[in-house]
DNA sequence: CTTGACCTTCCAGTGACTGGAAGCCACATA
DNA sequence: TATGTGGCTTCCAGTCACTGGAAGGTCAAG
């Protein structure tokens, strides 16, 4: 299968696939025309990724959580270690960024959004 | 003042403060020794850049917010829209946190975190 | 035989810093 | 006066996870 197909069947831009070997995380089989072939197994690990990727694991979690996967001897305690340092981070950056939220909105609310220079947000700012 | 007391006096590192002014957000004045000499108005600028910064306003934004500030003849509709526009990136963000928080946790509670492979957590990736 | 879509590699840019090297400057102490 | 320490300077490289683009090779259809 070309880098097209792998592409679509595994919901990742070819560019992104080709930079997730360059760092190895998945190398493919080379035709004879030097083409990428990516197999079922290849596919079912991007897509792997994917997943991985689109809960915010970043790449490197990817690469233990790939290793994890193909471990069979692997302890769940790892992995649920590992989910849980990201679920801690994940939640530090909701309440970062519910504080900004908090800030902003009611500085928004209070700002007239008219033509004249007066603004509770600048003042904000320039306290 | 020196880049050092700039950075005390604003909350910003030098190495920061450097950097804004590599990219054009504020200048400082030059003493003899070719040292950075920064003013109460400089100071001022910094710390407002600062508070802007840690609101989650890019630094484009804050190039625009800076401007909008010296400009006394200003509309704060201009502000207000700036502003919007960025709460509506923030709550955008913290949807997207908050449906990974939904899912993860759901997966890290349901995750045993003994020495077995068994994992939900690895079965939905790799479902 | 040509066209167009697909593939290859390589280089550069993104945002917002941050670390580090090499070297100059200022001031206190012995 | 020598020296040490800390702060200042510039410049280069690295971070993270891609993404865009250039230059060129490959393949199937018409």
């Amino acid at each position: 299968m070309n880098i097209g197909s792998a592409a679509e069947a595994s919901g990742l831009p070819p560019k992104t696939i080709r930079y997730y070997e360059d760092i190895g995380l998945i190398a493919p089989d080379r035709k004879a025309n030097a083409y990428r072939d990516y197999s079922d197994e290849h596919v079912h690990k991007l897509r792997f990724i994917q997943r991985a990727r689109s809960l915010g694991f970043s790449v490197e979690d990817c690469r233990q959580l790939l290793s994890l996967y193909e471990d069979t001897g692997r302890a769940s305690s790892d992995v649920k270690r590992l989910a849980q340092e990201h679920l801690s981070e994940i939640e530090r950056k909701i309440d970062e960024l519910t504080s900004m939220h908090n800030v902003l909105s009611h500085l928004v609310t209070a700002c007239r959004g008219d033509s004249r220079p007066d603004c509770p947000i600048i003042d904000r700012l320039a306290k």
